[in-house]
DNA sequence: GCTATAATAGACAGACTTGTTCATTTGCGC
DNA sequence: GCGCAAATGAACAAGTCTGTCTATTATAGC
């Protein structure tokens, strides 16, 4: 049944999110979903699949809340630009962020070999294609290294949020951005 | 003897930076050291010693080597911050970089009660106030806003670079830092 | 109501971890 | 060369982890 899955997956990312992923074992997870184990063996082969589901559903919840927020707003492409700074710094501020679900999994599992550090880096690569997008829509002429240079400050700014939570570093993560976006004209 | 636990915590600075805290066991670190057990428990009591260690030896390390190549350069407070930014850079392109310790430590250890993880939030801040004492030599106005936002991009720049090595991270992150500098005139 | 599928609890294997203990051996100062 | 402290190797405890398997129960479709 759908629902077992999606229970599964939900229990396995609040308990990823809050613990890290390998502090969160198997056992904890089915007792998190009330699940039986051989359930989510069932759906998902080995703990690697669950991580990797995971990551990109965190990701895609990203983008999707990111392009409502950007298309509520009507603004020019210029415009969505600051738009997006503005959107992050809320991300960064919600009170139980725990930083980027990728730099997370990508440092508990480094072997680059490893399926969970390849997804980790091409869902790094996805947010610089994000911004790169907007910053060509935007009309920029150096729209991915502003992109680069913009997914550098978001990202930094995600794990010193993580690393001192509340201490401002959403805030200024948005006015660095601002501020190199603008020196971009 | 001295030269006992300096074999070790090189042994495990080694393991460390290569393949992660977590997954470098006490047995690898011994092999590595040619070190017995118990020897090992004699100098750290426990693994977390070893890892605070390793992690308070390395920040001293790029701390020194900053305050010495700055030394010689012989510029103004000035000049320094631009400097700077190129040590940064020419840090993370060294060919063996695995992004910041105490980034990997904190997402390894994400427990704020642990004592490794206490460790890397003090260390987060170490960088902070040691950019915050540098751009104010230099007569930024708010050296600790430009401090803050220049860690950012240091510790994005980093994070990327490890992400993805030698993709132009370090470069575009030196970049950025500059832009910003420039911007508190 | 019957049958086929889904989900359950729980035990188990096998491998890994940190940390302790102990008897033995090495090596340095005098 | 003696004695003491340091270092060694190896076994062990007690816990963790992922993944497998079995026997039982619940559920949905016809």
């Amino acid at each position: 049944m759908k629902n077992t899955k999606q229970k599964i997956l939900q229990a396995a990312t609040e308990l990823f999110d809050s613990r890290g992923i390998n502090a969160s074992g198997i056992d904890s997870i089915i007792a998190q979903s009330g699940i039986a184990k051989a359930s989510l063996y069932k759906y998902f082969p080995s703990k690697n699949d669950l991580i990797i589901e995971y990551l990109q559903q965190k990701s895609k919840r990203l983008y999707t809340w990111l392009n409502q927020e950007l298309a509520e707003r009507d603004e020019s492409a210029y415009e969505q630009l600051f738009a997006l700074c503005e959107l992050f710094e809320q991300w960064m501020s919600t009170a139980d962020f725990q930083g980027l679900p990728f730099h997370i999994a990508s440092v508990e599992f480094p072997d680059p070999a490893h399926p969970v550090n390849s997804c980790s880096v091409e869902l790094s690569k996805e947010l610089q294609n994000y911004l790169a997008k907007l910053a060509k829509k935007a009309g920029i002429k150096q729209a991915k290294t502003l992109a680069y240079q913009l997914a550098i400050i978001f990202e930094g700014g995600a794990m010193l949020e993580r690393l001192n939570p509340k201490s401002g570093a959403a805030k200024r993560a948005k006015a660095a951005a601002i501020t190199l976006i603008q020196s971009y004209l």
